[in-house]
DNA sequence: AGTGCCGGGGC
DNA sequence: GCCCCGGCACT
């Protein structure tokens, strides 16, 4: 039914066959470029349809529909160009069932319907590019033109399109403005679905053809119902074919910027809309930019980013030189495993991930340990703060959006170390890194950053310097099986609470070096450094 | 148990 | 600020 009433009000691209200007009775073959209608203005007397055809010649003229041999409308069709239509026709949907006369205005008269069904379209396709101007202002006129001729010449309902074909047609329309203007390598594949189109989705009963915009101002194709067959032929994507919409953009349902906001990444991916979704992929695109690690959902939007925060270039892309392709990595979300991933994917640093090791004794103060401050260790103290900066710095922003959940776990000494690379091993020997936390004695650094495994790309360089921590003492195991957002409350905790919040918890470890009790001895107390005498850390004998 | 040292109190 | 001490953590 549907496919029946897409076939009748297609006119645009149709063959037919048109006087001879010369009259010597010889016709000649058109393609219908346009349709308008005559006599608007005359409350008198019928609206009269003109059509606008492509001659074989190249030239553009005009015919009244009375003027054409085709089944256009009620109009006249000669007989037996229009048996012959209507014969291929029915072949080629593949169904046999009689068609109602006015069926044949869709396609060729011409013998060779088949043949010509394919060689309209591509014809038609093709038009549209080789005159952009003439094209552009044609198809804004056509598109309220047809919108007329529809009403007027043709029986068809004019509410035809469900919900679902609204949000599809604007899907599709998304999909393609950002097809065009992303990346020239989408352009290509789509041509060629466009072009098996013709044969396949009219043969499986799918009627697409221009005027399956008109009577709304959308474009659209009407396709099987089940769109998320994934053995269903692509919706045609070819950037010809939808040039026409974007230029006309008469209603102007999508809007550009917001589309490439938010679908355009997915056109990365030759694979039509119906099909990424079902699959549930989201590509977002993170930017590696140092203190950065902004996510947008594309490409443009990445790029617009670095190109106008990093870079500092204000113009529009013509004037990028690519460089931006540079600063931001693409990543591919399941969005179905990942339902919480937006959320956790720009907090998630492999310094939040990393690998908790217990504090050991081989040195007498852990390095971290500095950050208590009051051991008089000035050099643990400063160089631990500034390890930390830079991971503050290095860690994306959304970090410090992070509540501290959790923050309780903040109570013992860890070491949080990660290879500013990125590249650090994977969970596995995260696990061997905590294990090995016993016999490290510099366990910070044998301890390895915890890469999460669920996204390659994840492994980006977060241009971080290696960094000691103190911080929690959950057990490595613990580390290895919280949730991201446990893990992010941790560093969180570890990067935001004070030191010593916790008293005696966090009380440093007991030094090794000697004392003034050992040098000196009991008897010698006098010669104790005051801090000694008083019960206080030494200060003769710093470790 | 010995030791380091934090927190606290008295002066 | 000086001095001392209770008490905890660690070895």
């Amino acid at each position: 039914m549907h496919t029946r009433r897409l076939v009748k009000r297609s006119i645009l691209g149709s063959r037919v066959y048109a006087p001879s200007p010369t009259g010597d009775g010889a016709p000649l073959t058109g393609v219908v470029q346009a349709v308008k209608q005559e006599n608007r203005d005359v409350s008198t007397g019928p609206l009269r349809n003109v059509y606008t055809l492509l001659m074989q010649d190249g030239s553009l003229k005009e015919f009244s529909e009375d003027e054409i041999a085709v089944g256009f409308s009620q109009t006249t069709a000669k007989g037996p160009l229009k048996s012959s239509l209507k014969q291929s026709f029915c072949n080629g949907r593949g169904d046999g069932t009689p068609h109602q006369g006015q069926n044949g205005e869709t396609n060729s008269l011409s013998p060779d319907a088949v043949e010509g069904e394919r060689a309209v379209d591509g014809r038609r396709t093709g038009r549209t590019l080789e005159g952009p101007e003439r094209d552009h202002t044609r198809s804004v006129s056509l598109l309220d033109q047809k919108r007329k001729v529809v009403s007027s010449s043709i029986d068809v309902p004019h509410a035809r399109k469900s919900e679902e074909e609204v949000d599809m047609d604007k899907v599709t329309a998304a999909m393609v403005l950002t097809s065009l203007s992303s990346s020239p390598l989408v352009r290509s594949p789509p041509v060629k679905v466009s072009e098996g189109l013709n044969g396949s989705w009219k043969e499986s009963g799918v009627g697409f053809t221009p005027s399956s915009y008109s009577s709304s101002g959308y474009w659209s194709w009407s396709g099987p119902s089940d769109q998320s067959n994934p053995s269903t032929p692509s919706p045609p994507l070819s950037a010809d074919c939808f040039k026409p919409f974007r230029m006309s953009n008469v209603n102007g349902p999508p809007a550009d910027d917001a589309i490439d906001e938010q679908d355009g990444s997915s056109l990365l991916f030759d694979e039509p809309i119906p099909r990424k979704r079902k699959n549930s992929m989201k590509v977002m695109f993170k930017c590696l930019w140092k203190n950065c690690g902004k996510v947008l959902s594309t490409a443009a939007g990445i790029q617009r980013h670095i190109r106008t925060v990093h870079l500092g270039r204000n113009c529009d892309s013509d004037c990028s030189d690519g460089e931006e392709d540079f600063y931001y990595s693409e990543i591919k979300l399941n969005t179905d495993s990942v339902a919480d991933g937006l959320s956790s994917l720009s907090p998630v640093s492999p310094s939040v991930l990393s690998p908790i090791s217990p504090p050991h004794d081989h040195h007498r103060r852990p390095p971290a340990e500095g950050s208590n401050g009051t051991n008089g260790n000035k050099d643990n103290h400063s160089h631990t703060h500034s390890n930390s900066t830079p991971l503050s710095r290095s860690a994306p922003s959304a970090l410090y959006l992070i509540h501290a959940e959790h923050a309780y776990q903040a109570t013992a000494p860890v070491t949080i170390p990660f290879s500013g690379s990125g590249s650090g091993p994977g969970p596995g020997s995260a696990a061997s890194g905590s294990a090995a936390s016993g016999s490290a004695a510099s366990g910070s650094a044998a301890s390895t950053s915890f890469t999460p495994s669920s996204s390659s790309t994840f492994s980006i360089s977060w241009q971080s310097p290696p960094v000691t921590f103190t911080g929690t003492a959950a057990s490595p195991t613990h580390s290895r099986t919280q949730s991201f957002g446990e893990q992010r409350s941790q560093t969180i905790a570890v990067l935001s609470s004070p030191p010593r919040a916790t008293g005696s918890l966090s009380r440093k470890s007991r030094g090794e070096g000697k004392k003034c009790r050992k040098v000196y001895g009991m008897e010698n107390r006098d010669m104790w450094c005051t801090a000694c005498r008083w019960k206080k850390a030494c200060q003769r004998f710093t470790d």
